[in-house]
DNA sequence: AGGTGCTTGCGCACGAAGTCACAAACTTAA
DNA sequence: TTAAGTTTGTGACTTCGTGCGCAAGCACCT
Protein backbone atom coordinates (compact mmCIF):
# COMPACT_ATOMS: atom_id res chain seq x y z
CA UNK A 1 0.00 0.00 0.00
CA UNK A 2 0.80 3.39 0.31
CA UNK A 3 2.81 3.12 -3.06
CA UNK A 4 3.70 6.24 -4.83
CA UNK A 5 0.93 9.30 -3.96
CA UNK A 6 -0.69 10.48 -6.85
CA UNK A 7 1.25 12.29 -9.49
CA UNK A 8 4.63 10.40 -9.14
CA UNK A 9 7.44 12.76 -10.06
CA UNK A 10 7.80 14.35 -13.20
CA UNK A 11 6.79 17.82 -15.37
CA UNK A 12 3.04 17.22 -14.81
CA UNK A 13 2.67 19.95 -17.65
CA UNK A 14 -0.97 20.01 -17.70
CA UNK A 15 -2.57 20.31 -14.55
CA UNK A 16 -4.99 22.70 -15.96
CA UNK A 17 -8.27 22.95 -14.30
CA UNK A 18 -7.46 20.99 -10.89
CA UNK A 19 -4.44 21.86 -8.70
CA UNK A 20 -4.60 26.08 -8.68
CA UNK A 21 -2.21 27.09 -6.01
CA UNK A 22 -3.32 28.90 -3.35
CA UNK A 23 -0.84 31.92 -4.26
CA UNK A 24 -2.57 31.93 -7.67
CA UNK A 25 -5.84 32.41 -6.08
CA UNK A 26 -5.41 35.00 -4.11
CA UNK A 27 -4.31 37.01 -6.78
CA UNK A 28 -7.24 36.26 -9.39
CA UNK A 29 -9.76 38.97 -7.44
CA UNK A 30 -7.40 41.40 -8.19
CA UNK A 31 -6.76 40.86 -11.87
CA UNK A 32 -10.61 40.30 -12.38
CA UNK A 33 -11.30 43.27 -10.92
CA UNK A 34 -8.42 45.58 -12.93
CA UNK A 35 -9.81 43.71 -16.01
CA UNK A 36 -13.63 44.55 -15.12
CA UNK A 37 -11.85 48.54 -14.98
CA UNK A 38 -9.90 48.55 -18.26
CA UNK A 39 -13.19 47.08 -19.82
CA UNK A 40 -15.43 49.67 -18.86
CA UNK A 41 -12.72 52.02 -20.05
CA UNK A 42 -13.18 50.78 -23.32
CA UNK A 43 -9.38 48.79 -23.40
CA UNK A 44 -10.07 45.55 -25.47
CA UNK A 45 -6.66 44.11 -25.77
CA UNK A 46 -3.81 43.77 -22.94
CA UNK A 47 -0.04 42.84 -22.89
CA UNK A 48 0.57 40.79 -19.82
CA UNK A 49 3.30 43.33 -19.15
CA UNK A 50 0.25 46.34 -18.62
CA UNK A 51 -1.87 44.00 -16.93
CA UNK A 52 1.03 43.01 -14.45
CA UNK A 53 1.69 47.06 -13.70
CA UNK A 54 -2.07 47.64 -13.18
CA UNK A 55 -2.13 44.39 -10.91
CA UNK A 56 1.03 45.16 -8.80
CA UNK A 57 2.45 42.15 -9.92
CA UNK A 58 5.11 40.78 -12.05
CA UNK A 59 4.84 39.88 -15.82
CA UNK A 60 6.37 36.47 -15.69
CA UNK A 61 4.10 35.66 -12.24
CA UNK A 62 0.60 37.09 -14.44
CA UNK A 63 1.47 34.88 -17.11
CA UNK A 64 2.12 31.94 -14.90
CA UNK A 65 -0.97 32.38 -12.80
CA UNK A 66 -3.22 32.58 -15.79
CA UNK A 67 -1.67 30.01 -17.60
CA UNK A 68 -3.17 27.59 -14.76
CA UNK A 69 -6.22 27.96 -16.15
CA UNK A 70 -5.37 27.56 -19.90
CA UNK A 71 -4.62 29.94 -22.82
CA UNK A 72 -6.29 32.71 -23.40
CA UNK A 73 -3.95 34.98 -24.45
CA UNK A 74 -2.61 35.28 -28.33
CA UNK A 75 1.02 35.24 -29.00
CA UNK A 76 2.23 38.57 -30.20
CA UNK A 77 -0.95 40.34 -29.20
CA UNK A 78 -2.00 39.51 -25.64
CA UNK A 79 -4.87 39.10 -23.71
CA UNK A 80 -8.62 40.05 -24.78
CA UNK A 81 -9.93 41.86 -21.97
CA UNK A 82 -13.49 41.21 -21.80
CA UNK A 83 -12.83 37.64 -22.54
CA UNK A 84 -9.86 37.04 -19.64
CA UNK A 85 -12.56 38.48 -17.20
CA UNK A 86 -15.13 35.71 -18.03
CA UNK A 87 -12.76 33.26 -18.22
CA UNK A 88 -10.83 34.17 -14.68
CA UNK A 89 -14.18 35.39 -12.96
CA UNK A 90 -16.09 31.75 -14.07
CA UNK A 91 -12.70 29.57 -12.60
CA UNK A 92 -13.65 31.82 -9.57
CA UNK A 93 -17.10 31.15 -9.60
CA UNK A 94 -18.34 34.51 -10.12
CA UNK A 95 -21.13 33.66 -12.61
CA UNK A 96 -23.73 33.00 -10.33
CA UNK A 97 -24.69 35.42 -7.17
CA UNK A 98 -23.67 34.05 -3.60
CA UNK A 99 -25.51 34.34 -0.46
CA UNK A 100 -24.08 36.12 2.17
CA UNK A 101 -25.35 36.04 5.96
CA UNK A 102 -24.00 39.01 8.38
CA UNK A 103 -23.60 37.72 12.13
CA UNK A 104 -23.29 40.60 14.61
CA UNK A 105 -24.83 44.12 13.07
CA UNK A 106 -22.69 46.52 15.45
CA UNK A 107 -20.43 49.21 13.99
CA UNK A 108 -18.57 47.26 11.92
CA UNK A 109 -21.59 44.98 10.79
CA UNK A 110 -23.69 47.90 10.00
CA UNK A 111 -20.56 49.32 7.69
CA UNK A 112 -20.68 46.15 6.25
CA UNK A 113 -24.01 46.04 5.62
CA UNK A 114 -23.16 49.53 3.40
CA UNK A 115 -20.83 48.04 1.37
CA UNK A 116 -21.58 48.70 -2.36
CA UNK A 117 -18.58 45.97 -3.11
CA UNK A 118 -20.72 43.23 -2.38
CA UNK A 119 -23.67 43.52 -4.83
CA UNK A 120 -21.06 44.82 -7.00
CA UNK A 121 -18.75 41.23 -6.98
CA UNK A 122 -21.55 39.33 -7.30
CA UNK A 123 -22.54 38.52 -3.59
CA UNK A 124 -26.30 39.18 -2.13
CA UNK A 125 -26.37 40.04 1.81
CA UNK A 126 -29.82 37.73 2.42
CA UNK A 127 -29.37 37.72 5.85
CA UNK A 128 -28.44 39.84 9.17
CA UNK A 129 -28.21 38.02 12.50
CA UNK A 130 -27.51 39.54 15.87
CA UNK A 131 -28.13 38.35 19.37
CA UNK A 132 -29.22 41.81 21.32
CA UNK A 133 -32.77 42.27 21.60
CA UNK A 134 -32.69 45.94 20.59
CA UNK A 135 -31.12 44.97 17.06
CA UNK A 136 -32.68 41.80 16.41
CA UNK A 137 -36.46 42.64 14.61
CA UNK A 138 -34.89 45.94 13.24
CA UNK A 139 -35.42 46.66 9.94
CA UNK A 140 -32.28 47.73 7.44
CA UNK A 141 -31.75 48.88 3.80
CA UNK A 142 -29.94 46.53 2.35
CA UNK A 143 -28.93 46.92 -1.67
CA UNK A 144 -32.67 47.22 -3.50
CA UNK A 145 -34.55 45.74 -0.04
CA UNK A 146 -34.72 45.50 3.37
CA UNK A 147 -33.66 42.69 5.82
CA UNK A 148 -34.69 42.12 8.76
CA UNK A 149 -32.11 41.30 11.60
CA UNK A 150 -33.47 38.04 13.01
CA UNK A 151 -32.12 35.94 16.38
CA UNK A 152 -29.45 33.75 15.86
CA UNK A 153 -31.36 31.04 17.12
CA UNK A 154 -33.28 31.24 13.25
CA UNK A 155 -29.95 31.05 12.02
CA UNK A 156 -30.47 27.30 10.78
CA UNK A 157 -34.09 28.34 9.26
CA UNK A 158 -32.71 31.70 7.61
CA UNK A 159 -29.71 29.52 5.75
CA UNK A 160 -32.20 27.46 4.46
CA UNK A 161 -34.67 29.33 3.53
CA UNK A 162 -32.13 31.73 1.26
CA UNK A 163 -29.55 29.18 0.77
CA UNK A 164 -27.04 31.40 1.86
CA UNK A 165 -23.46 29.64 1.30
CA UNK A 166 -21.04 32.41 3.07
CA UNK A 167 -21.11 33.46 6.71
CA UNK A 168 -19.59 36.38 8.08
CA UNK A 169 -18.79 36.82 11.62
CA UNK A 170 -18.61 40.41 13.16
CA UNK A 171 -19.20 39.93 16.52
CA UNK A 172 -17.35 40.64 19.54
CA UNK A 173 -14.50 38.03 20.02
CA UNK A 174 -16.27 36.17 22.69
CA UNK A 175 -19.04 35.09 20.85
CA UNK A 176 -17.17 34.19 17.62
CA UNK A 177 -16.43 30.74 18.11
CA UNK A 178 -20.25 30.05 19.32
CA UNK A 179 -21.02 31.58 16.06
CA UNK A 180 -19.03 29.81 14.29
CA UNK A 181 -20.74 26.41 15.86
CA UNK A 182 -24.00 27.96 14.52
CA UNK A 183 -22.85 28.34 11.18
CA UNK A 184 -21.65 25.15 10.59
CA UNK A 185 -24.75 23.59 12.04
CA UNK A 186 -26.92 25.38 10.02
CA UNK A 187 -25.01 23.77 6.91
CA UNK A 188 -22.28 26.67 6.00
CA UNK A 189 -19.08 26.12 5.05
CA UNK A 190 -17.51 29.00 3.89
CA UNK A 191 -16.38 31.58 6.41
CA UNK A 192 -15.18 35.57 6.59
CA UNK A 193 -13.86 35.85 10.67
CA UNK A 194 -13.90 39.51 11.38
CA UNK A 195 -13.16 38.75 14.97
CA UNK A 196 -9.61 38.72 16.61
CA UNK A 197 -10.10 34.99 17.30
CA UNK A 198 -8.82 31.45 16.14
CA UNK A 199 -11.75 29.83 15.08
CA UNK A 200 -11.69 25.95 15.60
CA UNK A 201 -14.50 24.13 12.76
CA UNK A 202 -14.90 20.34 11.51
CA UNK A 203 -12.55 19.27 8.25
CA UNK A 204 -14.25 20.83 4.94
CA UNK A 205 -15.30 24.35 6.24
CA UNK A 206 -13.01 27.20 4.92
CA UNK A 207 -12.22 29.84 7.22
CA UNK A 208 -10.47 33.19 6.34
CA UNK A 209 -10.10 35.93 8.62
CA UNK A 210 -9.28 39.97 8.69
CA UNK A 211 -7.67 40.74 11.41
CA UNK A 212 -6.97 44.83 11.30
CA UNK A 213 -4.82 44.48 14.48
CA UNK A 214 -2.27 42.09 13.21
CA UNK A 215 -2.23 44.25 9.84
CA UNK A 216 -1.27 47.32 11.93
CA UNK A 217 0.95 45.14 13.78
CA UNK A 218 3.16 43.49 10.84
CA UNK A 219 3.20 47.32 9.59
CA UNK A 220 4.51 48.44 13.00
CA UNK A 221 7.27 46.04 12.70
CA UNK A 222 8.35 47.15 9.82
CA UNK A 223 7.96 50.54 10.92
CA UNK A 224 10.61 50.04 13.99
CA UNK A 225 12.86 48.15 12.18
CA UNK A 226 13.48 51.07 9.72
CA UNK A 227 13.73 53.47 12.52
CA UNK A 228 16.55 51.24 13.86
CA UNK A 229 18.60 50.28 10.88
CA UNK A 230 19.86 53.74 9.63
CA UNK A 231 21.59 54.50 12.61
CA UNK A 232 25.45 52.49 13.04
CA UNK A 233 25.15 53.22 16.30
CA UNK A 234 23.02 51.72 18.74
CA UNK A 235 22.43 52.89 22.06
CA UNK A 236 20.57 49.79 23.12
CA UNK A 237 21.16 47.46 26.05
CA UNK B 1 28.19 35.37 -13.20
CA UNK B 2 25.90 34.30 -10.39
CA UNK B 3 28.14 35.00 -7.66
CA UNK B 4 29.00 37.92 -5.52
CA UNK B 5 25.64 38.34 -3.77
CA UNK B 6 25.65 39.09 -0.24
CA UNK B 7 25.27 36.60 1.89
CA UNK B 8 26.91 33.52 -0.08
CA UNK B 9 26.14 30.28 1.29
CA UNK B 10 26.86 28.81 4.67
CA UNK B 11 24.15 27.77 7.13
CA UNK B 12 23.89 31.06 9.09
CA UNK B 13 22.73 30.00 12.12
CA UNK B 14 23.00 33.03 14.13
CA UNK B 15 20.30 35.23 12.25
CA UNK B 16 18.73 35.91 14.99
CA UNK B 17 17.36 39.59 14.96
CA UNK B 18 17.70 39.98 11.62
CA UNK B 19 15.92 38.55 8.42
CA UNK B 20 13.03 37.15 9.97
CA UNK B 21 10.78 35.51 7.68
CA UNK B 22 8.03 37.67 6.34
CA UNK B 23 5.44 34.60 6.55
CA UNK B 24 6.97 34.06 10.43
CA UNK B 25 6.34 37.92 11.18
CA UNK B 26 2.51 37.38 9.89
CA UNK B 27 2.22 35.13 12.61
CA UNK B 28 3.66 36.43 15.53
CA UNK B 29 0.69 39.09 16.31
CA UNK B 30 -1.46 35.65 16.62
CA UNK B 31 1.01 34.61 19.30
CA UNK B 32 1.07 37.55 21.20
CA UNK B 33 -2.59 38.02 21.42
CA UNK B 34 -2.89 34.56 22.67
CA UNK B 35 -0.07 35.00 24.88
CA UNK B 36 -2.04 37.82 26.35
CA UNK B 37 -4.97 35.94 26.33
CA UNK B 38 -3.65 33.35 28.43
CA UNK B 39 -1.53 35.33 30.69
CA UNK B 40 -4.42 37.19 31.92
CA UNK B 41 -6.35 33.73 32.41
CA UNK B 42 -3.36 33.49 34.84
CA UNK B 43 -1.46 30.83 32.58
CA UNK B 44 2.45 31.30 33.59
CA UNK B 45 3.74 28.45 31.13
CA UNK B 46 2.85 27.03 28.32
CA UNK B 47 4.65 24.24 25.88
CA UNK B 48 4.84 24.37 22.13
CA UNK B 49 2.14 21.83 21.49
CA UNK B 50 -0.35 23.88 23.89
CA UNK B 51 0.34 27.04 22.08
CA UNK B 52 0.15 26.02 19.06
CA UNK B 53 -3.01 24.50 19.37
CA UNK B 54 -4.49 27.64 20.45
CA UNK B 55 -2.90 29.57 18.06
CA UNK B 56 -4.06 27.20 14.95
CA UNK B 57 -0.67 26.17 13.57
CA UNK B 58 1.49 23.40 14.21
CA UNK B 59 4.18 22.95 17.01
CA UNK B 60 6.97 22.81 15.07
CA UNK B 61 5.75 25.96 12.94
CA UNK B 62 5.29 27.40 16.23
CA UNK B 63 8.98 26.67 17.81
CA UNK B 64 10.71 27.82 14.26
CA UNK B 65 8.97 30.80 14.19
CA UNK B 66 10.19 31.83 18.07
CA UNK B 67 13.49 30.60 17.18
CA UNK B 68 14.13 33.50 14.68
CA UNK B 69 13.75 35.94 17.86
CA UNK B 70 15.89 34.04 20.22
CA UNK B 71 15.94 31.20 22.90
CA UNK B 72 12.98 32.18 25.10
CA UNK B 73 11.85 28.51 26.20
CA UNK B 74 12.97 26.23 28.76
CA UNK B 75 13.62 22.86 27.44
CA UNK B 76 11.70 20.23 29.33
CA UNK B 77 9.53 22.98 30.43
CA UNK B 78 8.36 24.97 27.65
CA UNK B 79 7.75 28.80 27.35
CA UNK B 80 7.24 31.33 30.11
CA UNK B 81 3.68 33.21 29.35
CA UNK B 82 4.59 36.69 30.38
CA UNK B 83 7.78 36.77 29.36
CA UNK B 84 7.63 35.44 26.11
CA UNK B 85 4.77 37.97 25.77
CA UNK B 86 7.08 40.51 26.24
CA UNK B 87 9.79 39.74 24.11
CA UNK B 88 7.38 38.68 20.63
CA UNK B 89 5.24 41.94 21.83
CA UNK B 90 8.85 43.93 21.00
CA UNK B 91 10.12 42.36 18.17
CA UNK B 92 7.18 43.25 16.35
CA UNK B 93 7.49 47.06 18.19
CA UNK B 94 4.57 47.36 20.25
CA UNK B 95 6.51 48.80 23.29
CA UNK B 96 5.67 51.96 22.20
CA UNK B 97 2.45 53.19 21.29
CA UNK B 98 1.67 54.08 17.36
CA UNK B 99 0.32 57.12 16.01
CA UNK B 100 -2.52 56.16 13.25
CA UNK B 101 -4.39 58.64 10.84
CA UNK B 102 -7.81 57.63 9.43
CA UNK B 103 -8.36 59.33 6.00
CA UNK B 104 -11.88 59.24 4.84
CA UNK B 105 -14.65 58.65 7.82
CA UNK B 106 -17.76 57.22 6.11
CA UNK B 107 -19.34 54.22 6.74
CA UNK B 108 -16.21 51.94 7.59
CA UNK B 109 -13.82 54.96 8.57
CA UNK B 110 -16.44 55.58 11.89
CA UNK B 111 -16.64 51.45 12.76
CA UNK B 112 -13.12 51.65 12.61
CA UNK B 113 -13.11 54.87 14.76
CA UNK B 114 -14.97 52.99 17.58
CA UNK B 115 -13.18 49.87 17.34
CA UNK B 116 -11.48 48.96 20.64
CA UNK B 117 -9.02 46.85 19.30
CA UNK B 118 -6.60 49.76 18.22
CA UNK B 119 -6.26 50.88 21.70
CA UNK B 120 -5.90 47.60 23.60
CA UNK B 121 -3.05 46.37 21.03
CA UNK B 122 -1.22 50.03 21.28
CA UNK B 123 -2.40 51.73 18.27
CA UNK B 124 -3.90 55.24 18.70
CA UNK B 125 -6.01 57.01 16.28
CA UNK B 126 -4.46 60.34 16.69
CA UNK B 127 -5.97 61.91 13.67
CA UNK B 128 -9.53 62.28 11.47
CA UNK B 129 -9.29 63.39 7.54
CA UNK B 130 -12.08 63.44 5.14
CA UNK B 131 -12.97 66.02 2.13
CA UNK B 132 -16.61 66.00 2.79
CA UNK B 133 -17.49 69.24 3.87
CA UNK B 134 -20.16 68.04 6.34
CA UNK B 135 -18.11 65.82 7.47
CA UNK B 136 -14.73 68.53 8.01
CA UNK B 137 -14.85 70.07 11.51
CA UNK B 138 -17.09 67.90 13.07
CA UNK B 139 -16.18 66.13 16.57
CA UNK B 140 -15.96 62.51 16.85
CA UNK B 141 -15.34 60.89 20.16
CA UNK B 142 -11.87 58.41 20.12
CA UNK B 143 -10.84 56.30 22.77
CA UNK B 144 -10.87 58.67 26.13
CA UNK B 145 -11.03 62.18 24.17
CA UNK B 146 -12.63 64.04 21.12
CA UNK B 147 -11.15 64.60 17.39
CA UNK B 148 -11.75 67.21 15.02
CA UNK B 149 -12.45 65.92 11.20
CA UNK B 150 -9.72 67.79 9.33
CA UNK B 151 -9.37 68.31 5.59
CA UNK B 152 -7.18 66.87 3.81
CA UNK B 153 -4.95 69.76 3.21
CA UNK B 154 -4.04 69.72 6.28
CA UNK B 155 -2.72 66.52 6.34
CA UNK B 156 0.67 67.26 6.35
CA UNK B 157 0.62 69.42 9.45
CA UNK B 158 -1.63 67.17 11.34
CA UNK B 159 1.25 64.24 10.81
CA UNK B 160 4.16 66.50 11.98
CA UNK B 161 2.34 67.86 15.01
CA UNK B 162 0.87 64.34 16.05
CA UNK B 163 3.89 62.26 15.04
CA UNK B 164 1.41 59.61 13.02
CA UNK B 165 3.50 56.63 11.64
CA UNK B 166 0.40 55.14 9.90
CA UNK B 167 -2.18 56.19 7.66
CA UNK B 168 -5.54 54.10 6.82
CA UNK B 169 -7.35 54.99 3.97
CA UNK B 170 -11.28 54.00 4.12
CA UNK B 171 -12.22 56.24 1.30
CA UNK B 172 -13.42 55.30 -1.89
CA UNK B 173 -11.47 53.45 -4.25
CA UNK B 174 -11.48 56.66 -6.96
CA UNK B 175 -9.86 58.91 -4.14
CA UNK B 176 -6.94 56.24 -2.53
CA UNK B 177 -4.46 56.48 -4.80
CA UNK B 178 -4.57 60.70 -4.19
CA UNK B 179 -5.07 59.94 -0.86
CA UNK B 180 -2.18 57.68 -0.65
CA UNK B 181 0.21 59.98 -2.68
CA UNK B 182 -0.81 62.85 0.02
CA UNK B 183 0.04 60.33 3.04
CA UNK B 184 3.49 59.95 1.35
CA UNK B 185 4.19 63.63 1.20
CA UNK B 186 3.21 64.19 4.71
CA UNK B 187 6.05 61.59 5.57
CA UNK B 188 3.93 58.60 6.08
CA UNK B 189 5.39 55.26 5.74
CA UNK B 190 3.20 52.83 6.68
CA UNK B 191 -0.47 52.40 4.89
CA UNK B 192 -3.44 49.97 5.79
CA UNK B 193 -5.40 50.31 2.31
CA UNK B 194 -9.05 49.76 2.72
CA UNK B 195 -9.80 50.35 -0.93
CA UNK B 196 -10.30 47.76 -3.67
CA UNK B 197 -7.41 49.31 -5.70
CA UNK B 198 -3.79 48.69 -6.39
CA UNK B 199 -1.45 51.50 -4.90
CA UNK B 200 1.77 52.75 -6.24
CA UNK B 201 3.99 54.02 -3.75
CA UNK B 202 8.19 54.70 -3.62
CA UNK B 203 10.23 52.56 -2.34
CA UNK B 204 10.26 52.39 1.18
CA UNK B 205 6.54 52.86 2.03
CA UNK B 206 4.74 49.34 3.10
CA UNK B 207 1.37 49.11 1.97
CA UNK B 208 -0.96 46.23 3.46
CA UNK B 209 -4.55 45.69 2.11
CA UNK B 210 -7.27 44.60 3.60
CA UNK B 211 -9.67 43.63 0.55
CA UNK B 212 -13.12 42.61 1.46
CA UNK B 213 -14.19 41.37 -2.11
CA UNK B 214 -11.11 39.28 -2.35
CA UNK B 215 -11.90 37.85 0.25
CA UNK B 216 -15.39 36.44 -0.95
CA UNK B 217 -14.02 35.55 -4.05
CA UNK B 218 -11.69 33.54 -2.49
CA UNK B 219 -14.38 31.64 -0.45
CA UNK B 220 -16.83 31.36 -3.49
CA UNK B 221 -13.52 29.50 -5.65
CA UNK B 222 -13.46 26.83 -2.85
CA UNK B 223 -17.08 26.53 -2.07
CA UNK B 224 -18.01 26.38 -6.01
CA UNK B 225 -15.05 23.79 -6.49
CA UNK B 226 -16.54 21.87 -3.64
CA UNK B 227 -19.96 21.45 -5.18
CA UNK B 228 -18.45 20.32 -8.86
CA UNK B 229 -16.62 17.79 -7.44
CA UNK B 230 -18.43 15.15 -5.66
CA UNK B 231 -15.95 13.08 -7.14
CA UNK B 232 -17.74 10.85 -9.86
CA UNK B 233 -15.90 7.34 -9.18
CA UNK B 234 -13.82 6.10 -6.10
CA UNK B 235 -11.49 3.31 -6.29
CA UNK B 236 -12.25 0.71 -4.33
CA UNK B 237 -9.90 -1.73 -3.43
C1' DA C 1 5.23 33.57 -49.44
C1' DG C 2 8.70 34.71 -46.51
C1' DG C 3 10.74 37.68 -43.15
C1' DT C 4 10.43 40.50 -38.95
C1' DG C 5 8.95 41.95 -34.51
C1' DC C 6 6.17 40.99 -30.49
C1' DT C 7 4.17 38.38 -26.77
C1' DT C 8 2.65 34.21 -24.71
C1' DG C 9 3.34 29.76 -22.44
C1' DC C 10 6.36 27.09 -19.96
C1' DG C 11 10.67 24.39 -18.64
C1' DC C 12 14.04 25.04 -15.31
C1' DA C 13 16.56 26.67 -11.43
C1' DC C 14 16.45 29.04 -7.23
C1' DG C 15 14.78 30.64 -2.90
C1' DA C 16 11.24 30.71 0.72
C1' DA C 17 8.40 28.20 3.71
C1' DG C 18 6.84 24.00 6.04
C1' DT C 19 7.63 19.30 8.03
C1' DC C 20 10.22 15.81 10.33
C1' DA C 21 12.93 13.89 13.54
C1' DC C 22 16.32 14.02 17.09
C1' DA C 23 20.20 15.62 20.06
C1' DA C 24 20.69 18.94 23.62
C1' DA C 25 19.14 20.71 27.79
C1' DC C 26 16.30 21.04 31.50
C1' DT C 27 13.26 19.03 35.57
C1' DT C 28 12.05 15.63 38.61
C1' DA C 29 12.64 11.42 41.23
C1' DA C 30 15.23 8.36 43.69
C1' DT D 1 24.66 11.96 41.57
C1' DT D 2 22.56 9.37 38.21
C1' DA D 3 18.72 8.00 35.48
C1' DA D 4 14.32 8.75 33.42
C1' DG D 5 11.08 11.76 31.34
C1' DT D 6 9.91 15.99 28.94
C1' DT D 7 10.26 19.68 25.64
C1' DT D 8 13.00 22.93 23.13
C1' DG D 9 15.92 24.37 19.21
C1' DT D 10 17.48 23.21 14.82
C1' DG D 11 19.69 20.62 10.86
C1' DA D 12 18.06 18.00 6.92
C1' DC D 13 14.60 17.24 3.78
C1' DT D 14 10.22 18.23 1.19
C1' DT D 15 6.99 21.19 -0.81
C1' DC D 16 5.57 25.44 -2.60
C1' DG D 17 6.19 29.79 -4.96
C1' DT D 18 8.90 32.96 -7.90
C1' DG D 19 12.00 34.71 -11.55
C1' DC D 20 14.64 33.84 -15.86
C1' DG D 21 15.03 32.92 -20.37
C1' DC D 22 13.58 31.37 -24.67
C1' DA D 23 11.15 28.52 -28.25
C1' DA D 24 6.63 28.56 -30.20
C1' DG D 25 3.16 31.12 -32.34
C1' DC D 26 0.70 35.12 -34.13
C1' DA D 27 0.26 39.65 -36.79
C1' DC D 28 1.93 42.65 -39.95
C1' DC D 29 4.77 44.22 -43.63
C1' DT D 30 7.20 43.67 -47.96
N1 LIG E 1 -15.27 48.15 14.36
C1 LIG E 1 -14.24 47.89 13.57
O1 LIG E 1 -13.82 48.72 12.78
C2 LIG E 1 -13.58 46.58 13.62
C3 LIG E 1 -12.43 46.40 12.89
C4 LIG E 1 -11.82 45.16 12.90
C5 LIG E 1 -12.34 44.14 13.63
N2 LIG E 1 -13.44 44.35 14.35
C6 LIG E 1 -14.00 43.22 15.08
O2 LIG E 1 -15.30 43.01 14.62
C7 LIG E 1 -16.11 42.59 15.67
C8 LIG E 1 -17.28 43.52 15.80
O3 LIG E 1 -16.83 44.83 16.04
P1 LIG E 1 -17.84 46.00 16.29
O4 LIG E 1 -17.06 47.24 16.46
O5 LIG E 1 -18.88 46.00 15.23
O6 LIG E 1 -18.52 45.60 17.67
P2 LIG E 1 -19.99 45.98 18.19
O7 LIG E 1 -20.03 45.70 19.61
O8 LIG E 1 -20.34 47.35 17.70
O9 LIG E 1 -20.96 44.99 17.43
C9 LIG E 1 -21.05 43.65 17.79
C10 LIG E 1 -22.47 43.18 17.50
O10 LIG E 1 -22.53 41.77 17.66
C11 LIG E 1 -23.71 41.46 18.38
N3 LIG E 1 -23.55 40.20 19.09
C12 LIG E 1 -22.96 39.98 20.27
N4 LIG E 1 -22.98 38.67 20.56
C13 LIG E 1 -23.61 38.06 19.56
C14 LIG E 1 -23.98 36.72 19.31
N5 LIG E 1 -23.65 35.75 20.14
N6 LIG E 1 -24.63 36.44 18.17
C15 LIG E 1 -24.97 37.43 17.32
N7 LIG E 1 -24.63 38.70 17.50
C16 LIG E 1 -23.98 39.02 18.62
C17 LIG E 1 -23.93 42.61 19.31
O11 LIG E 1 -25.29 42.69 19.67
C18 LIG E 1 -23.49 43.79 18.44
O12 LIG E 1 -24.55 44.28 17.68
C19 LIG E 1 -15.25 42.56 16.91
O13 LIG E 1 -14.76 41.26 17.10
C20 LIG E 1 -14.12 43.47 16.55
O14 LIG E 1 -12.92 43.10 17.21
C21 LIG E 1 -14.09 45.54 14.35
N1 LIG F 1 -18.16 49.74 4.18
C1 LIG F 1 -17.51 48.60 4.26
O1 LIG F 1 -17.87 47.71 5.02
C2 LIG F 1 -16.30 48.36 3.44
C3 LIG F 1 -15.74 47.11 3.47
C4 LIG F 1 -14.60 46.87 2.74
C5 LIG F 1 -14.05 47.88 2.00
N2 LIG F 1 -14.61 49.08 1.97
C6 LIG F 1 -13.98 50.14 1.20
O2 LIG F 1 -13.66 51.17 2.07
C7 LIG F 1 -13.82 52.41 1.42
C8 LIG F 1 -14.80 53.25 2.17
O3 LIG F 1 -16.03 52.61 2.26
P1 LIG F 1 -17.27 53.32 2.97
O4 LIG F 1 -18.38 52.35 2.91
O5 LIG F 1 -16.86 53.85 4.28
O6 LIG F 1 -17.57 54.53 1.96
P2 LIG F 1 -18.25 55.93 2.35
O7 LIG F 1 -18.66 56.57 1.08
O8 LIG F 1 -19.28 55.72 3.39
O9 LIG F 1 -17.09 56.77 3.01
C9 LIG F 1 -16.07 57.35 2.27
C10 LIG F 1 -15.62 58.62 2.96
O10 LIG F 1 -14.44 59.10 2.32
C11 LIG F 1 -14.58 60.50 2.14
N3 LIG F 1 -13.75 60.90 1.02
C12 LIG F 1 -14.02 60.87 -0.30
N4 LIG F 1 -13.00 61.33 -1.01
C13 LIG F 1 -12.06 61.70 -0.13
C14 LIG F 1 -10.78 62.27 -0.26
N5 LIG F 1 -10.23 62.53 -1.46
N6 LIG F 1 -10.07 62.50 0.86
C15 LIG F 1 -10.59 62.23 2.05
N7 LIG F 1 -11.79 61.69 2.24
C16 LIG F 1 -12.52 61.43 1.15
C17 LIG F 1 -16.04 60.74 1.91
O11 LIG F 1 -16.36 62.05 2.23
C18 LIG F 1 -16.66 59.72 2.86
O12 LIG F 1 -16.84 60.29 4.12
C19 LIG F 1 -14.30 52.09 0.02
O13 LIG F 1 -13.17 52.07 -0.83
C20 LIG F 1 -14.86 50.72 0.14
O14 LIG F 1 -14.71 50.00 -1.06
C21 LIG F 1 -15.74 49.36 2.70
Amino acid sequence: MSLSRRNVGKTRTRDVGRGIPDATIARLPVYVRVLKTMSDDGVTTVSSEDLAASCGVSPAKLRKDLSHLGSYGTRGVGYDVAFLAYHVSRELGLTKPWGVVIIGVGNLGQALVSYRGFATRGFEVVGLVDAHPDVVGTSISVGGGELTVTSLDDLARLVARTGAQIGVISTPAEAAQRVADSLVAAGIRSILNFAPVVLCVPDGVEVRKVDLAVELQILAFHEQRRGEKPLPEVMHA
